[in-house]
DNA sequence: TAGATTGTTAATCGATTAACAATC
DNA sequence: TAGATTGTTAATCGATTAACAATC
């Protein structure tokens, strides 16, 4: 089985908009239904619900709330995952509000800043150590999914820190790329950039030929 | 020519480096050291900078100075493009502190605000307007490119109203599908998917097959 | 010149789409 | 059953990579 990244991200879309639908009551969906409401092709949904071994029925659809089981299954670490965030500035803390108590499975657990100003206190639910001591505490919390959200200059050292304390996997908002290991993963979002696509393609649909 | 907004990511990313490189005193650049910051192959750069119509030479490599007016004569509006942000919680506030002042041929011009608390006043050195007058304020000041940071129950609505006051671009936040008319570009970042890709290529990186 | 690099075409690769038999 | 939908293979599409002649 061929699994991209791109289908990951689709499944956590559909799982997201399942459970609303679950919540509102309804208990079946069709391929096409759930691709209209994603913005992608049935064929790509039903290839992506096969991928993940779960079975639909021509009659009735997919089960919502089995389907969501069966996704919750593929992506979810059984006994969840823990998060760190590293750099509590004005995009650090906005993203500490964003997540704190979203998904259980997928929790911010740390925060780090080296400004005394900062760390010793909650922000937005989340406990914030000191990053002088960040290596043993990461293992001690047993952390192993870093959000990078300090300055550029800082990204790389930053990373090079967490990852030898135990993370493997990498969310980087800092506009660089990051040197890991083969068995690390790293997934960048850069804002200026995708805002300079956006700028790009709003003068030129034409010629528009969107991957993502 | 073929321009995927993969190819317009890799520009803006090529600009950022090689301005900073220029600032270094370096004067001159190969598409193989180029390549290796970025993350990328050297036939790849070669075949972007192919793309907007600049050439290198066999001796020197790039001009990184005429690269950057190459690139920057490829990406950027003559006269610049506005942006406006609507949505001034956490993350919209955050967003704004990262962009204001950095491109000024991209530069947001306004931020909206439903909040009595938050419009009439200047958040991170941007005017912050009402968002009862949006539509108007948009065409007074010319915006193109709407950046929505809006709860995702107001995104759709929101995104109509940008669209109708003459915006043709959006960087969104906000974690459902827009949708939107052919002639508008979107591009959604969705902090909770990406995480949780993240998360499960932390874990799977065998099955690694990153497309981005 | 010799050698490294560029520009550009052809081959490869992977993901998406189309198509359709199997199923309820 | 008839008809719509699912599961799955084959065809298509686009982007990346490999290769190499042209160039300095």
């Amino acid at each position: 089985m061929m699994v991209s990244n791109k289908i990951i991200a689709r499944l956590s879309q559909y799982r997201r908009l399942l459970h609303n639908l679950r919540e509102n009551g309804l208990t079946n969906i069709y391929s096409h239904e759930l691709a209209s409401m994603v913005g992608v092709t049935a064929a790509q949904v039903r290839r992506d619900i096969m991928n993940i071994g779960y079975s639909g029925n021509p009659n009735r659809g997919y089960d919502i709330a089995e389907l969501v089981r069966s996704i919750a299954h593929f992506l979810d670490a059984e006994d969840g995952q823990k998060v760190a965030l590293i750099g509590v500035g004005n995009l650090g803390r906005a993203i500490l509000s964003f997540f704190i108590g979203r998904r259980p499975k997928l929790s911010i657990e740390a925060a780090f800043d080296s400004d005394p100003q900062k760390y010793g206190r909650v922000i937005h639910g989340c406990r914030c150590y000191s990053s002088d001591n960040m290596s043993n505490t990461i293992k001690e919390l047993g952390i192993t999914i870093g959000i990078i959200t300090v300055p550029v200059q800082e990204a790389q050292k930053t990373a090079d820190i967490i990852i030898n304390a135990g993370v493997s996997g990498i969310l980087n908002f800092a506009p660089v790329a990051l040197r890991v290991p083969y068995n690390v993963y790293v997934e960048d979002i850069d804002m200026t950039t995708t805002l300079e696509t956006v700028a790009y393609f709003s003068r030129h649909l034409g010629n528009n030929a969107k991957g993502v």
